[in-house]
DNA sequence: CGGTGGACCTGCTGGC
DNA sequence: TGCCAGCAGGTCCACC
């Protein structure tokens, strides 16, 4: 479900909500999402202040005056929000931390392809998780010469390499279609056979579209929502992700729908090459 | 080493 | 109306 722009929109909107705010109570309902959950590590943040929120490719970190983070993965299906914490538990809501204020940060997820962890204070470089992360596409934003370096010694297809973590983060099957249909590339075309002026193209368009997408609030297909449970609009903006059959919108053509690796790619084939 | 395909889960939808 | 195949925003690992 999340790519970066929707952990970025999440991180945004709990961040002025839970800086300050003291742990008081984790409840746990689960015994592991994709992972085992730690219970000592995560029951052990009670007590703790949360002092940063932060994000590193679709991971939410959450970090504690003391130097722990907290570090949340929400997979295909996981929601993040805050609410009162008298409220009932939620379906699917395997994790929860109340908090001083008295509300409830609640951690759902059906699928369970997400993750929670803590990471103990200093060790965050060197977390499993995060050791072979690539470069984060924003701040300093992505260059078309960085990408063909990063691709020059791959093969495959540029899709295939887009969503791989390993070298860019963030960009997930739903940003990864989108900027291929703004960059006029095909999502099966091979990484040997892109240009620089291609790649110049491809960079600019991953940034564009990932910074529009935080703009309008993420993307919600089905059920993501904000940290107070308010749901993205850069559906509307999608050009191409799931409009088998629709005209594209800058030729008319019909867009198409592939299988690559298992997942859907659209693309406008006049459009694209 | 790099790339691919399957596994991990539950829930929703669309076609019959 | 009801059932079920197919599909879903991610990642990891075994295998070639």
């Amino acid at each position: 479900m999340p790519e970066l722009p929707e952990i970025e929109v999440l991180r945004r909107s709990l961040e002025r909500r839970l800086l300050g705010r003291r742990v008081v109570r984790v409840r746990l309902r689960a015994l592991a999402l994709r992972e085992p959950l730690d219970r000592r590590a995560l029951r052990a943040l009670g007590g703790a202040r949360i002092s940063a929120l932060g994000r590193r490719g679709k991971y939410l970190l959450i970090a504690l005056d003391d130097g722990r983070t907290l570090a949340v993965h929400l997979g295909m299906s996981g929601r993040l929000t805050l609410s009162p914490a008298a409220a009932a538990p939620e379906p699917h809501e395997h994790l929860a931390f109340e908090l001083d204020s008295g509300e409830r940060l609640r951690l759902r997820d059906p699928r369970r392809f997400g993750a929670a962890f803590v990471v103990p204070a200093g060790s965050l470089d060197d977390d499993a998780h995060f050791a072979h992360l690539g470069r984060e596409p924003l701040g300093e934003p992505l260059a078309g010469a960085e990408l063909a370096r990063l691709a020059a010694r791959g093969r495959g297809p540029v899709k295939s390499f887009l969503m791989d973590g390993r070298r860019v983060v963030g960009v997930g099957n739903i940003y990864a279609t989108e900027a291929l249909f703004r960059a006029g590339i095909r999502p099966d075309r091979g990484v040997r056979r892109i240009g620089a002026a291609a790649w110049e193209r491809l960079a600019r368009a991953v940034v564009e579209v990932l910074e529009q997408a935080i703009r309008e609030g993420g993307t919600t297909l089905n059920d993501f929502t904000d940290g107070a449970g308010a749901p993205g609009e850069f559906q509307i903006s999608l050009a191409v992700y799931g409009r088998e059959g629709e005209a594209c919108p800058r030729c008319a053509r019909r867009v198409r729908r592939i299988v690559q690796s298992g997942r859907s790619s659209y693309f406008c084939p006049r459009c694209q090459r």
